[in-house]
DNA sequence: AAACATCCTGACCGAATGGTCAACAGCTGC
DNA sequence: GCAGCTGTTGACCATTCGGTCAGGATGTTT
């Protein structure tokens, strides 16, 4: 005979809590646990026992929600394209330049600093060689760069921007907004700071739109 | 009795090696391999298992000569950190702005080429929330950055540069440079590349000393 | 050739891993 | 009030984890 602990104190659903209700916040708990420990760990790194605990609840129930670790992870990756492809979504030649590279680094930005445990999560996922994510790279991704390089390069044309190559340009953005998710530890480590404030992010933002903007050959709007 | 398995076909010795020779030989094996998984899976991420595969040797070999997965990693990080404090190691207020941030940008871009895996290995280490790095980060790093700041400023102070903030411009060309190395899976599947050529390294490197130097406003020394 | 140090590795260990399952509890619709 | 979903969870499993160790193999020294 199987020898039973004794019975749990409290179930971890309020009392008079619907099952939607419970299903919707156990989940929201789950997938933000998630995510800071996937994007803290790796994928290979991360243990549902962790996950769970952060979640508080036990490990079973995380896999009743979510299947497996590796749908868990999926599910998580999926969010974040979804925040991803949300920046920046129409662009035109006709479009002014200073304004759509400076919305282009603010949007980053805040993607940064709304979801820094994401964009860390994706940082890692490519650190790892992308093993789940190859395909969106070479994919949708790969055409969304695309798009927006020929709008530079008719901007060029046009003489309204330096004849820069647009696909290290996007890089550039990239990557020096996505630095201060992914090494916030190293950027508060050397700043001294406890965390980046508001005014920070806003000092931040400027001096990249300045230096890119500049560095480029873009005018702001009031200099033309 | 214990049960033997059949006596192993091959030492991993080669015959006539002195054992100085082994050691070093199957130290570099095992640091080459380690730096690999590491940067792949972060630290918790990684197996001695997978390791000593890669490094050809069996697992127990590993243990013997490196101690420790702790021990290993952080000679593995000790090793990247003497690499990166050999960048740019003295300048000074009388020093030319465009020579010394051109060779900045070379040097660092040199440095994720190079070492690709220990780059990542760092960023992995960073991205976890520097467990083993804290204190560097926040001692000998941020004594480095702020040294180097202070010229930056004197600088600008002398019409060298426009007014930016050093840090942030510090953290704009490390994070640009590093995102070669870090996130080149990304940029491969985006650009259709197999791999980098020293012809895109080259390329990459002008496009960010123009755009860096340009967007603050340093002259090259031709153009004065 | 004997003595000694270094090198090598399979067997083994306790702990942790992702995942399954059966038993139970609570809300919901009839 | 009762049947049937939905939610909950401890026990359990095979596998892998980092690490230890004994004992054999090889190289070096005398």
């Amino acid at each position: 005979m199987t020898q039973w602990k004794t019975p749990p104190e409290r179930s971890v659903r309020e009392k008079g809590e619907t099952n939607g209700m419970t299903r919707e916040r156990n989940e929201r708990e789950i997938l933000a646990a998630a995510e800071r420990v996937f994007a803290r760990h790796g994928y290979r790194g991360a243990s549902l026992q962790d996950i769970a605990e952060q979640a508080g609840l036990p490990k079973s129930n995380v896999l009743y929600y979510m299947g497996s670790k590796r749908g868990l992870y999926v599910r998580l990756l999926e969010r974040m394209m979804e925040r991803w492809n949300a920046l920046l979504d129409d662009i035109s030649v006709e479009d002014d330049p200073a304004e759509v590279l400076e919305a282009f680094i603010r949007s980053k930005m805040q993607l940064s600093r709304r979801h820094p445990e994401g964009s860390r999560l994706f940082a890692a996922e490519i650190l790892g060689g992308a093993p789940f994510l190859q395909e969106y790279l070479s994919g949708g991704l790969r055409d969304w760069v695309q798009a927006r390089a020929r709008v530079f390069e008719q901007w060029a044309e046009r003489g309204l921007m330096d004849p820069v190559d647009p696909v290290w340009l996007i890089f550039l953005i990239w990557s020096a907004t996505q630095h201060y998710a992914d090494f916030e530890t190293q950027v508060l480590g050397i700043t001294g700071k406890e965390e980046l404030s508001d005014a920070d992010v806003e000092q931040i933002t400027a001096f990249l739109t300045r230096v890119i903007l500049k560095g480029c050959g873009v005018r702001p709007r009031e200099a033309r």
